[in-house]
DNA sequence: ATATATATGCTAAATTTTTAGCATGCTAAA
DNA sequence: TTTAGCATGCTAAAAATTTAGCATATATAT
C-alpha cells in the first residue's frame, strides 16, 4: 500500500479545503472549489482520495463528513518543511522575516510580546 | 495572458524545483524529479509552463536556462500566505511555533538572538 | 402516505496531463 | 572537416485526471 505523495490538481485543491475546514461534506468542498465542477465530480474525487488513503469519512446523519487521515500536526510540519526548503533555502530567519512581513498589520502589542516569549522559551529548551 | 493559477502535478513539481534552484536547465530539473520521465517529457513540460507564462528561458551557451517569471519574493509571499491559511487558521503564532519546532536543532545562540531582534524591530515599526 | 429534496454507488465518457520518438541544429574534439 | 554528443522543435500516442449521468436509498415536510 504505497501511495505516491504527489496529488493531482483537483486532489490538492480538495485536500487544502479539507485541511482548512478540518473536515467537510461534499457540499462544503464544492462550494469552495474554484471553477466548481458537478456535485458528482466532487464525490468521485473524494472517493479517489479515500481510496488512496488520504481521507476517511464518517457518517453524519444522511451525509458523509470527510477528514484527513494524516494528523493536522504532521500535515503542517510536512507542508512547512517543504515550503521552507522550496522558497527559503531552509533559512529559518528568512521565513520569519516573511512571516512578520505578511502579518504585521494584524499583530497587536500583546501578540509581539507572545512571539518574543516563544522564542525565549525555545532558546532555553533548544540547547 | 491570465492563466489559471492551479498547476498540474508535474508542473508543480517542476516549479518547485526551479524555485529552489532559482533557475535550472532541463538536465537539472530531470535529475531532481521523482520518478523521472524522459528528457523529452521534461522539455515538453517546461515548454507548457513557459506558454502558460510561469517560466521564461534564456540561452546559456548551447542550452536553455529556465527561471520563474514571478519574483521570488512574490512567490514566497503567495506560498506562505496559502500555507498559513490552509494549515494554521491564519494564526501567525501557530506558524511561529511550528517553525521553531522544525528548526530548533539547527539554531545557535546567535540565531535566536537575531530572531529576537527581528521581532523587536517589527514591533517598533509595525505600529 | 406520498412527494420532494438530497444523499450515495457506480459507470463511462471527455478532457487534460504526461510521455516518448523522430528530425534537426549546434558545439566541441579528433 | 568530420563525427560524436547534446541540445532543441515538433508531433502524436499513452495514461491519468476530471467530469457528468443514471439508478437508488433515505430523510423531511406536506
Amino acid at each position: 500500500m504505497k501511495g505516491p505523495k504527489a496529488l493531482s490538481r483537483r486532489e490538492r485543491q480538495i485536500m487544502d479545503i479539507i485541511y482548512q475546514l478540518k473536515d467537510a461534506t461534499v457540499a462544503q468542498v464544492l462550494a469552495r472549489l474554484p471553477n466548481p465542477p458537478s456535485y458528482s465530480a466532487v464525490r468521485a474525487l473524494l472517493r479517489v482520495l479515500e481510496n488512496k488513503g488520504h481521507l476517511a469519512h464518517k457518517q453524519d446523519g444522511p451525509r458523509y463528513v470527510f477528514s484527513p487521515t494524516l494528523s493536522r500536526e504532521r500535515a503542517r510540519q510536512n507542508a512547512l518543511k517543504h515550503l521552507v526548503k522550496t522558497f527559503f533555502d531552509d533559512s529559518t530567519e528568512e521565513v520569519m522575516a516573511a512571516l512578520l512581513d505578511i502579518s504585521e498589520d494584524n499583530l497587536s502589542e500583546e501578540d509581539y510580546q507572545r512571539l518574543l516569549e516563544m522564542i525565549g522559551n525555545a532558546k532555553k529548551e533548544g540547547r
